[in-house]
DNA sequence: AACAAATCCAACCGCATGGCC
DNA sequence: AGGCCATGCGGTTGGATTTGT
């Protein structure tokens, strides 16, 4: 199948984005709405690809974009999620309103791939490294600093908004179709929902499963056996219900102090305690919003 | 002060996917 | 069925900034 460029490239503006830029962006999503990516830059009078400009505004000019540090309970969270998902940023990414799956990619590769190094784990999966410790990158500026730093490069006439800190529990009824979906996705079925954030629980990995899916939804799933979707990011996924949980140990590696296999073993323990009756037919409903 | 190295992140790029015709 | 469009995703890069020497 053939596939024409997003743009000819020719005559368009490329690189960082100007005020003039952000605003007749900014003012023509207000006007009429996210979408229509590859229109929007003539109908705006931006000389952009459209999808440079989808990208300006999903990773900095929408509204909703939260500034400043990732806080530690937001590192908590992607660490956590990124055991599971492995590097599906936009599915992280949902668990954290406010953050860009690009901010946390960023984030990531910079900040905690190198952490989890430096701790002896190896992001994915989770091995211990051999050998002594690396160096802690040191921290220069602090990240708020930084990112207005960057704002002025990119943008002088952003102003700084205060981080908030986020509470993520109940998961959030986030766009569950096909295209939230990675491309390699092995599974298919309707009856599957994502575990995209496993939260709380002290020191290691905690015991309150999130889905992207209403939290009643969830839990009858749990009833039913419908099967979850667990990855490292370098194996395939692998589908988890309740019976499945065992393979799942055997097939992620368990760290040293075995926090994964604590996990499973505390999931395990939900879907046993869980005892809602809840039709599964609304989680089916639900995946087909 | 000057230079090199390291760090960081916005933006770019290529590709996959779904939908429409 | 196949071509094309629109969009989303994840990997990579460019270059400004900061830190070290």
């Amino acid at each position: 199948m053939g596939r024409a460029p997003c743009c000819s490239k020719v005559g368009l503006h490329r690189g960082p984005w100007t005020p003039r830029e952000d605003t007749l962006l900014t003012k023509y999503v207000q006007a009429h709405g996210e979408g229509h990516w590859r229109s929007l830059p003539k109908n705006a009078g931006l000389l952009r690809c459209g999808k440079s400009c989808r990208l300006r505004w999903m990773n900095y000019l929408r509204p909703d974009i939260k500034r400043g540090n990732i806080t530690p309970d937001e590192d908590d969270i992607i660490i956590r999620m990124h055991s599971l998902l492995g590097n599906r940023w936009s599915l992280i990414a949902g668990r954290l309103p406010g953050r860009t799956d690009n901010e946390i990619k960023n984030y990531w590769n910079t900040h905690l791939s190198k952490q989890l190094k430096n701790q002896g784990t190896v992001p994915n999966t989770r091995k211990k490294l051999p050998g002594p410790t690396q160096r802690v990158p040191k921290r220069r500026k602090n990240d708020s600093a930084k990112k207005e730093d960057n704002n002025k490069k990119v943008n002088k006439s952003k102003t700084k908004v205060e981080p908030v800190k986020p509470k993520i529990h109940q998961p959030k009824p986030v766009r569950f179709t096909s295209l939230s979906l990675p491309r390699n996705d092995s599974f298919e079925s309707n009856n599957l929902s994502t575990i995209t954030s496993i939260q709380g629980g002290e020191g290691g990995f905690g015991a309150e499963i999130v889905v992207d899916v209403p939290w009643d939804d969830f839990k009858s799933n749990q009833e039913n056996g419908v099967s979850f979707l667990v990855g490292d990011g370098d194996h395939e996924d692998y589908l988890v219900n309740g019976t499945d949980l065992n393979q799942c140990r055997h097939y992620i590696e368990p760290t040293e102090n075995n926090s994964l296999e604590k996990l499973y073993e505390e999931y395990l323990q939900l879907l046993k305690a869980d005892s809602d009756q809840v039709q599964l037919g609304s989680l089916a409903e639900s995946l087909l919003v």
